[in-house]
DNA sequence: ATTATTATTAAACAGCGTTTAAAAACTAAA
DNA sequence: TTTAGTTTTTAAACGCTGTTTAATAATAAT
């Protein structure tokens, strides 16, 4: 067997344990997973795991990430929109809003995560919680530009675009927890978040 | 030994359980929290425990809607303000995050518990998450007023509650776990937070 | 065919939540 | 005080978990 072959083949297992491990997490839970169902149901003994990944945190990590990093994906090809930064924003926010649902299983995961000592660490979390990102940076860009069309109210654009952030994952977080919730409902909450973060819930005079 | 004394005794024992594991939560973090680690500093055998509480998750559960509870006490004691609705609102919402960010480790463990399907139907989480609550009814009742009032856009007020309550939730779980948030830091999202919420951040012209 | 390298595993360790059945402690009655 | 009944407590085990160690099996290079 050929040096490349075998590297592939090294691969292929990888592979394999990583996809099992996405399968359980989507059909059961993340709070299923574990290393022995994982090599079991791909008739491995539990300790090969260990020849692949650092431990069992690493394997959740790259799930999440690699979820995490499609809702980036999505929301890095928004069109910019010089005229109405709002629409561009808007957009921002189904992407994230629609993609962080798409992988709910992931996504809770992510929040769920017993051992979040470790994933504080992670790319995931300073994505999704910490300040400084490149989608904070891309909504903190769309932000300014606002302000600088006298669209927008003049502040801390960055400020704005993290609160706009921290609200959207409160939100996702509402409707990947709520059982029984209609496309409907969901709509009708996405809807209502995008209206009160432009226009609150104060009626102003007239701005200058 | 009177009857009396031996409720009050097994009250006692069950308080200690419980005290000893809310020391272990706030000292280690949730995913710390045992059985066999509360029962070793307490100097009993882990069955015990089984002779107070059903299981672990009711431990948790217990001393996460404690905490809960202290935070709406403390929002349902706001006073009423007539005049001007919007600062009740505030008030609603800063006493629900300091108090989050009071016993924040339990309330990490309320987000970061991962049997979630227990907690999906205590109390805390629907009062955290769910829609119909107290506190979104209490909310719901100030938004309403101040549409009356004529100082809040017309609208489904629950909803806006809903909106406002999750976004809040964001940005809790945004400052328990960011690292080293210094209190001006917190105070700015916090801050800007409730700018948002009521002013939104598009200028519109003059309403009726 | 022998050596060296890599892949894989069996077995164990230390921990977990929980259950069962027995023991110990205590109360009340004889 | 002794006996019987009740409550409290535990030792031991079950079945699970993540992880490590050392040995084995399989492959590659000499």
């Amino acid at each position: 067997m050929s040096k490349e072959r075998q590297a592939h083949k090294r691969e292929e297992i990888r592979n394999l344990i990583l996809t099992t491990a996405r399968e359980i997490i989507s059909r059961d839970g993340v709070q299923a997973l574990s290393i022995r169902k994982i090599t079991k149901t791909i008739d491995y003994s539990p300790a090969i795991v260990y020849h692949y990944f650092k431990d069992k945190n690493e394997i959740i990590e790259l799930l999440v990430s690699d979820g995490y990093k499609r809702i980036l994906d999505l929301i890095s090809k928004v069109n910019k929109n010089e005229d109405e930064p709002e629409k561009e924003i808007e957009e921002v926010f189904l992407n994230y809003i629609e993609g962080a649902l798409s992988f709910s299983e992931e996504y809770k995961a992510f929040i769920l995560n017993g051992d979040s000592e470790v994933l504080k660490k992670t790319t995931v979390l300073k994505e999704g919680i910490s300040k400084i990102s490149p989608t904070i940076k891309l909504l903190t860009d769309a932000i300014q530009r606002g302000i600088g069309k006298g669209r927008f109210m003049p502040g801390n654009a960055e400020l704005t675009a993290q609160i706009m952030w921290t609200s959207a994952f409160g939100l996702i977080i509402k409707i990947i927890f709520e059982k029984n919730i209609s496309e409907q409902q969901k709509n009708r909450l996405i809807e209502q978040y995008l209206k009160i973060m432009f226009n609150g819930i104060l009626i102003r005079k007239e701005e200058k």
